[in-house]
DNA sequence: CTATCTTCATAACATGAAGGTATATTGATT
DNA sequence: AATCAATATACCTTCATGTTATGAAGATAG
């Protein structure tokens, strides 16, 4: 014989506020319903619920037994109420993103960091790719968002696209490094050091060849390659070597005084890193509300480069 | 916004099963059903419950939590129906019952201890009274049952009752008693030991008196009165001290070799050890299965304690 | 003990959620 | 492209559940 769930969730409510009318106004019915749903079960049961002829009305030991089920269903119930509402909210849920390493690790995180304090009921999944990778996961729909430095004009098909920062690369060294001292820099300066390269077949990388080449060097001297930008990052501090990287990752890096840019202008093709999605699919809307929480926290960020890149002079 | 448990319940299947076709095969209901629920629960969530277009139904996230929920919802109301089974089917459930106090001690305990080897979801609550509580008791409603000899034609009004027992009473001793060897004991042996005196006001108290005031003894010795049926055993094994017990109780001691009788008749009102009940009052299946239980261990005692009797030569 | 108050039970009716069957539609598969 | 299998839709039906009105019964106070 099987229970509704609901009329275990009645008698809950009848007991807890102490009768039928009670419950109905909890329950926010007619007290005649609970009677009558009451009496059924009993006679489905073939047990009393409360005991005959008793005024204040005194459950049986069964309907207490019952009315425990009651309350956990309640409960439940209650509990999927709210993950739906946070959910639709977009104060719950799951957003998928990818994008290219280097920028993830050095400015992404951070504004992961305190989006998930402000919504720490969503839940971020984090991959790894460049663009081929991550228009394919876009489609395939492993991935909601993706992020990463494209040329506005050759926006894959079917994806929508928004821009929330020049996609700008620098010359990084250590703010110990000799070059950093120097005011202006001529590009024979650079040549003597060693290159930290960015991943193969990133983005960064092939700036940096095709950056050296325009210089004059064809073969320069890769001291490491392969590491994500925490290694990057210690590498460079405990060495001469020189990398690439986006600027923005280089500014994000500066209240820790590891990383500097060198005032070289570096010749790449004209970039924007943004934020990729398929806009023919419905979008959760927690990923719409770290989307929207991306774009925000860009453009402030944006600003605060903007300000600060004023003061230096860019050479070419 | 509430949402039905059902229908979080269907969810559960709907994911569990792989399919709306065998959810609603594990449902017991047509196909059409579910569809129509989940696509009512997608309009009113705002939120696809399942992605669209996708034929091996892929569950949105949201869907997966709320069906989390529904799981537990399915465990509660499945808890909840076998609770109601097992209680119907008198397994499951709540005994009170109250009874003399030796009687109780001496032979109930025994059975309540294999009865609840049975069933053991059936808890037992004893409590102990002569037959003026225990009939105020049971109107009250404070107790299902009564055990307690009664003179089966002054059995309290309004009251059921079945003999289990013949409520015969004995002088009982330690089998190293000096008179535990005599095969033939004379009224004036007993007269020089002392008494362990039933609690005042129990039937077996006034046996004792009567029975002794019969062999002329008015003035008896009591040397210990007060005491449960633990007590009256250790101290008739450590003295040479007499007592009255309901044959039963020391039948049922027999085993451990603590108390004997002697084979001495007792002149006593004629009484019958049972089992009182309201039957003007519902009887919980739990309840009545007890009773039931007990009216045929007795059964069984009853004969082996006849059979036992048979061969002792009881003397007046 | 009676009068009165409160609370529960019952009756009669209304309605809508949910179920069923038949069938169209649409991904998946070959 | 054709076929298959699974889901969506349309349409009808029914029964659980809700409502209002009212009767019955336990509790309470004078």
């Amino acid at each position: 014989m099987k229970i509704d769930p609901n009329h275990l969730h009645m008698l809950a409510a009848i007991i807890d506020s102490g009768g039928l009318s009670e419950g109905a106004i909890a329950l926010n019915k007619s007290q005649p319903s609970l009677s009558r749903t009451v009496a059924m079960l009993e006679a489905r049961l073939g047990s009393r619920l409360f005991e005959k002829g008793k005024r204040p009305l005194r459950p049986t030991e069964l309907c207490q037994s019952l009315a425990d089920q009651g309350r956990i269903i309640l409960h439940a119930s209650e509990a999927a109420r709210q993950v739906a509402e946070l959910y639709s909210g977009g104060k719950a849920g799951t957003a998928r993103i990818s994008g290219t390493p280097i920028f993830m690790d050095g400015v992404i995180s951070n504004m992961i960091a305190t989006f998930q304090g402000a919504f720490p009921e969503i839940a971020i999944h984090q991959t790894y790719g460049y663009l081929g990778d991550l228009t394919e996961q876009l489609n395939v729909g492993n991935v909601d968002l993706a992020i990463c430095p494209v040329c506005p004009d050759t926006v894959p098909e079917g994806l929508s696209f928004k821009p929330i920062l020049p996609g700008r690369n620098v010359i990084a060294c250590a703010p110990s490094h000799p070059l950093a001292r120097k005011s202006a820099i001529k590009l024979e300066d650079i040549a003597p050091y060693p290159w930290i390269a960015p991943p193969a077949g990133s983005p960064l990388y092939e700036d940096l060849r095709s950056a050296l080449a325009r210089i004059g060097i064809k073969d320069f001297k890769v001291s490491f390659t392969g590491g994500s930008l925490a290694s990057i990052i210690s590498i460079l501090a405990g060495s001469e070597s020189l990398t690439v990287l986006p600027y923005s990752v280089v500014f994000m890096q500066s209240n820790t005084k590891n990383v500097t840019a060198l005032p070289v202008r570096l010749e790449h093709p004209s970039r924007e890193l943004g934020v990729l999605w398929r806009d023919d699919r419905p979008i959760r809307p927690a990923v719409l509300r770290f989307r929207k929480y991306l774009e925000s926290e860009f453009s402030g960020l944006a600003k605060r480069i903007e300000e600060k890149g004023r003061n230096i002079v860019w050479r070419n």
